[in-house]
DNA sequence: GCCGTTTTCGGCCCGACTGTTTTCAGTCG
């Protein structure tokens, strides 16, 4: 069994927790920082020991000696001593206790010592009997808000994807921007970073008086609970399960807040630490220069860019503010220039009636072009898929011949569109397709994916991809992963090894557009990105409304901090086409 | 426990909100 990065992040997060029960200082955030960053990595912890043992695990900033040798004798034994000794003393469950809201270290250790709860269920007992309400510190309304809280971790189950519950914010953020006295709304957290998935919703607004938005926002009819309501601070749940918090600053802090808001928290601690260092302090009300421990004067807080330039550095895009190394190159003005939202021209994946697709080549064709593509490609399933009708040879060759009628008919009506012949071809268990290279010949664009034994040990698997990239004719390998976020998790793949063999063979590496896939993942982008391999963002669209979805591809691409040279479909037509095989 | 343009000791991001322990600890982001 592989151990996880996950993991140990999570080791190391229950670590500080523990560590703050006792209230040792400073530990817990030591050991907790180092949880983040490695949760964040984009190289397997394991293999990073592999190459360089403990030392080269304390390469990784925040990491000393002490928490290396702790990782080490993870991977080495499984276990960790001092975990142990410290689970033993209060062992409980973590992990969903700490989910609940309001909850913390402290508190549940409370419990554990004058309830002896160690789980859920013992502490929905110990709500529903009364006994919780008799511990010092909790009263009925503790007990009411836990329970709450309870009841939305199992229904929940924690983190929702992005793309399908974001234009149930969108729409409360058009609704509060129409509140009289409100100048400005924006989403922000982890929705506006484009992180895959959301735990919960930041709105920010820009108003004077902020007494009229909070009143507003918390009496929505959407709203079926109320965390908590402050003076420029609400957050509530919404009908579909969503917590969402509001926040109101005046327009001289917006910048400020908008920063302060959007995170990623370890990239707003790093911006305070470098605030600091230059004498300055960093809230979320603007940048100020101190003196004698007081604010003296606030130097910028109106922009974002403003803060960011006053403290020395290049403006940094939302999808790039994790700390994994963009604030060296925003200091030293080398960061990349992310591929723009509007740089796409054309779609790299979906489906027809031809196989399980719900529309026609020229519905999803006038589709596309309404929103401003200049080509697609057409890419149906082929004949191993037989659950979505997959085509053989013969109905691929008609198709292409239906595809050609949709060019002429387009070149007819003087439109400059043009749709491309493509397939989704699979990838059989040996490697070899499901198609003969002679009808692929005939195709623009191949993509080609794995849907089947998803459980092959790791060598085969990633063998059985690399030898569908060498076929001559393979230009994309399709959603290279697999895996469906909250659901499947990827198939057991050497991602490196896949990478270098993509150069080698010239192939490009898809970016899955869709919500719950977005498969290749950000830190795969990255390694793409740095090893020069080409990306291909598709939709995968089953029906014309998924054709929106890619703008959540180009948002991938620009969190793995993808240019617009490295996308194959941000080129026009024939530049893609001398791009790939 | 980690770190260093304040460098091997002495610091460690900062503010809003809640509930309950009538002055603040705990949690969250």
């Amino acid at each position: 069994m592989r151990i996880t990065n996950a993991e140990i992040a999570q080791l190391l997060s229950e670590i500080a927790e523990y560590l703050e029960m006792d209230d040792v200082p400073f530990k817990p955030r030591a050991y907790q920082k180092v949880a983040d960053a490695i949760a964040a990595l984009d190289e397997e912890i394991v293999e990073i020991h592999k190459k360089g043992g403990s030392k080269a695990i304390s390469a990784i900033p925040g990491v000393g000696a002490s928490i290396a040798k702790t990782i080490e004798e993870y991977i080495q034994t499984g276990r960790i001593a001092q975990y142990e000794e410290l689970k033993k003393k209060i062992p409980v469950d973590l992990r969903s206790l700490t989910a609940v809201e309001g909850l913390g270290p402290k508190k549940i250790k409370k419990l554990y010592k004058a309830l002896d709860i160690k789980n859920l269920d013992d502490l929905e007992k110990a709500a529903a009997s009364g006994a919780l309400a008799k511990v010092e510190g909790f009263g009925s309304k503790s007990v009411e808000n836990i329970l709450k809280g309870i009841e939305f971790v199992k229904t929940s189950g924690g983190r929702l994807i992005l793309g399908n519950v974001f234009p149930a914010i969108e729409h409360i953020k058009d609704v509060l921007a129409k509140v009289k006295g409100v100048e400005r709304v924006d989403i922000v957290g982890s929705a506006r970073r484009k992180k895959e998935t959301v735990g919960d919703f930041d709105l920010l607004a820009m108003a004077k008086d902020s007494g009229p938005v909070m009143n507003f926002f918390v009496h929505m009819d959407e709203v079926v609970h109320v965390h908590a309501q402050g003076e420029t601070k609400a957050s509530v749940r919404i009908k579909p399960g969503i917590d969402v918090d509001v926040r109101v600053v005046a327009r001289e802090s917006y910048g400020a807040a908008l920063l302060y808001f959007t995170g990623s928290k370890a990239h707003n601690v790093a911006l305070r630490q470098m605030a600091i260092k230059k004498g300055l302090k960093l809230n979320e009300y603007g940048l100020f220069r101190m003196k004698g421990g007081k604010e003296e004067k606030m130097i910028a807080g109106d922009t974002e860019e403003g803060i960011y330039n006053a403290l020395g550095l290049t403006y940094v895009e939302p999808e790039m503010r994790e700390d994994v190394g963009e604030l060296e190159l925003a200091q030293n003005h080398k960061l990349p220039v992310l591929v723009d939202y509007d740089a796409m021209k054309g779609d790299m994946q979906m489906h027809t009636n031809w196989s399980d697709g719900a529309n026609t080549i020229e519905e999803l064709a006038y589709a596309a072009m309404a929103l401003g593509l200049e080509y697609i490609v057409i890419t149906d399933h082929t004949k191993r898929l037989t659950v979505a009708n997959g085509l053989d040879e013969a109905r691929l060759l008609e198709h292409m011949k239906a595809v050609d009628a949709v060019n002429a008919k387009l070149k007819k009506e003087g439109k400059k569109f043009a749709v491309l012949k493509g397939s989704e071809v699979d990838i059989l268990k040996d490697g070899s397709l499901d198609m003969s290279d002679a009808v692929l010949a005939k195709l623009d664009v191949v993509g080609a994916s794995v849907h089947s034994y998803f459980n092959l040990p790791r060598e085969a698997q990633t063998k059985r991809i690399i030898a569908a990239m060498e076929n001559p004719y393979v230009d994309i390998i399709f959603h290279p992963t697999g895996r469906v976020i909250n659901r499947r998790p990827a198939y057991d793949v050497d991602m490196d090894a896949i990478i270098e063999a993509a150069k080698r063979t010239k192939t490009a590496l898809e970016i899955n557009a869709f919500p719950d896939r977005l498969d290749l993942k950000d830190e795969y982008v990255r390694k793409c990105v740095r090893a020069g391999v080409k990306l291909s963002i598709g939709t995968d669209a089953h029906a014309v409304a998924h054709l929106s979805y890619l703008a959540w591809g180009v948002g991938q691409a620009r969190r793995g901090w993808a240019e617009r040279s490295d996308i194959v479909n941000a080129w026009p037509v024939e530049k893609m086409k001398k791009m790939i095989k």
